[in-house]
DNA sequence: CGACACCTTGAAACCCCTCAACGACTGTGG
DNA sequence: CCACAGTCGTTGAGGGGTTTCAAGGTGTCG
């Protein structure tokens, strides 16, 4: 159902770089480039398909809307990494909070599985601090905070917006990055 | 000869995602994607050549190498913003310093105009703040220390390595993620 | 010379981390 | 059935990295 794709550090600490739902790619980023330094864990049980870097880049050359469609999906997947980069370089802890279970909520409301009032999460703290560059115990006591201001409230592996439109405004969460319209296809 | 790219944020704050330096696309990611929520800034005197995304689009479908080169292209640049990530997440301001120096050097290097010395680098340090994810002030005291610990000296526009073998060490920097061999072509 | 951009330094405050401890829950083996 | 280990969540105290505020210095360019 899910996993999520990180990078360990010589220090022991991990870096988690995004999450990935139903749907989505896992390590497209590194079908061309010779390394793969990054790894992939599975969060909850997930099916996967394969495909070979070179069945792929075969089939470029006979279908150009394959191409397009698996370019505006590195596209996509890169710009999730970079509000993410944005989230780690200014916005504090509090507010990368709101904004990442914003932009989770929003992802798998595409899917089917979340609206505004709330999903389910199989995420532990620990893949919160990860994937925010926090520690663990300085999460429990942001969600602490969201909690009491009455805007999110993250409890038994679930989400529940209790003020959706506050949440966004006080994230400043946009969601016109994550391309929800799909491909632009000619 | 250089520009970057940033996001301005509501509260004035601005975080840049990455630096494009000779050969090097602007906007690839924001060609399929309907959204381009990031600005572009010279640094030095730039020279572009124009294409259109329909045109890039067409491009696809009569050569299917070149789909391949512009996906690798595209995979580069995300691995650079995740290493960038990494910076922000889990490592802490001198590091960073010393991450991001190296990372320039090597792309510099590709090019022609840097060597394990040091390389010419027109960025001012509010420029690095604002990649870092830092204030100017602590930019120029990580810069210090990094200058009085005989690593790296940053002054009047230049890098200059003092001793590139322990800076790469104290870094962990590990060049891979740039892929410098070019697209894996079949 | 004045305006301006950039660099430098100090002091105080703040955000977040580390360390430490404990409670709730789950699964496991005796 | 119960003791035990293991994972996850929670809370407190103390320390350190970084920010903000403030001021002054240098260089360039009109």
């Amino acid at each position: 159902m899910k996993t999520d794709t990180y990078k360990d550090l010589p220090n022991g600490d991990r870096q988690i770089v995004d999450f990935q739902i139903p749907g989505d790619f896992l390590g497209l980023r590194s079908v061309l480039l010779h390394t793969s330094d990054h790894s992939i864990e599975p969060i909850t049980d997930i099916e996967v398909s394969e495909i070979s870097a070179d069945d792929l880049i075969d089939a470029f050359s006979k279908n150009q809307r394959l191409a397009t469609a698996v370019l505006w999906a590195a596209s996509r997947d890169e710009a999730m990494v970079v509000e993410h980069l944005i989230d780690l370089g200014r916005r504090n802890a509090i507010e990368r909070l709101a904004h990442f279970l914003l932009e989770l909520g929003s992802r798998l409301t595409l899917i089917g599985t979340g609206n505004t009032t709330g999903y389910a999460c199989p995420l532990t703290q620990y893949h919160l601090a990860d994937a925010l560059g926090l520690s663990a115990v300085h999460v429990n006591r942001a969600l602490r905070q969201l909690r009491e201001k009455g805007l999110v409230t993250f409890q038994n592996g679930r989400v529940n917006f209790d003020s959706y439109d506050r949440l966004v405004a006080f994230a400043g969460f946009d969601p016109a990055y994550l391309d929800q319209k799909g491909p632009f296809l000619p």
